[in-house]
DNA sequence: GCATGTGAATAGGTTCACAGCC
DNA sequence: GGCTGTGAACCTATTCACATGC
């Protein structure tokens, strides 16, 4: 495939696919273009995907609930490991094989099963204290849905998910009347 | 407030601060910094946010219901009009007040409801075809959380939710050892 | 011949630093 | 004195265009 269709697929341009990927090598037959199976394996050991990650998710409220259920979720490497609640009456609860721990157990939780990141699915007023203790336990990644900006040591990568600031993004898009995407 | 003080809270410098706010006009008060009312209504006005949105949510699976419920969704001016989904087992029943309705009266509702924004919350084998049709009757902006690059004309405005592209960042970032955020 | 990979040119965005105003 | 708003300097990213290699 050539940089011209990668580029047209993915909203874009020839000249930035090429740069792009020129950075992290040099994967291409001149001529021909680049072989799917190749760069797709190339780009999947560059981005860290070639291994799995396993996840602890702390709250199981309806965004918990959402990702866990999400198909592509464990296909692609994430291995839910332990989901965590505060609350008493969901703790001890099934969901499929896995059942609900106390948020207690989250430094357990990560030091056991060597998890690598957390996702939290807590209300904001949670959120900064869960990130600490996961942080102490030797958490290496956060992603984070509450929202609220939380603080963890610069060595620790955090994305952010915010749902209202995605609207939010939609409304100054109309209202400025600019181009989509 | 002083933009030192906006760019600590917001993960950036002060410098940055002050320039992107010079883009939309001139909010502070020299030696005195910035009001904090003043400041945030001028915001709010800038993103369109001093008015109501209201939207339709196509998809009455986990993510949609995990929107539905969040809190701060009504309370930021967004106001879920409409439910649609497909499966006629979900059809008539009851979120709250709402009724879950069919996925064929989308143009419907956006039409009789003035709708502005539609949430796709469907399986990605399903996001276009709901994403022409939207379009087609006159919706204004699109936030996809189906795992596909949704195609619309330039002038309609695509907000993407993928979860998984989420994790994937920190997968390369841990990966690569970088700096957290 | 054809499409990559890459320096050079360009555009865009960030930081600096200071004049101007409170 | 303090802090904004902004041109100038700087740095980063995108686009161009072509030499290089299949």
């Amino acid at each position: 495939m050539s940089s011209e269709e990668l580029a047209s697929r993915g909203h874009t341009t020839a000249a930035q696919v090429r740069k792009d990927l020129s950075h992290f090598g040099s994967f291409g037959k001149r001529g021909l273009g680049y072989s799917i199976a190749e760069l797709s394996a190339r780009l999947r050991a560059i981005l860290g995907l070639d291994r799995v990650w396993r996840v602890v998710l702390v709250g199981a409220g309806r965004i918990g609930s959402a990702l866990f259920e999400y198909p592509d979720f464990k296909m692609r490497g994430y291995d839910c490991v332990a989901i965590l609640d505060s609350d008493p009456e969901k703790i001890g609860a099934l969901w499929g094989s896995m059942t609900i721990q106390s948020a207690e157990r989250l430094e357990a939780v990560i030091d056991e099963l060597d998890a690598h990141l957390v996702i939290l699915a807590v209300p904001a007023s949670a959120a900064q204290e869960v990130a600490d203790r996961a942080v102490q336990a030797g958490v290496r990644g956060i992603l984070n849905f509450a929202p609220v900006q939380i603080k963890v040591p610069d060595s620790i990568p955090v994305e952010d998910v915010n749902l209202v600031m995605e609207l939010e993004s939609l409304s100054f898009k109309i209202t400025r009347g600019e181009a989509g995407e």
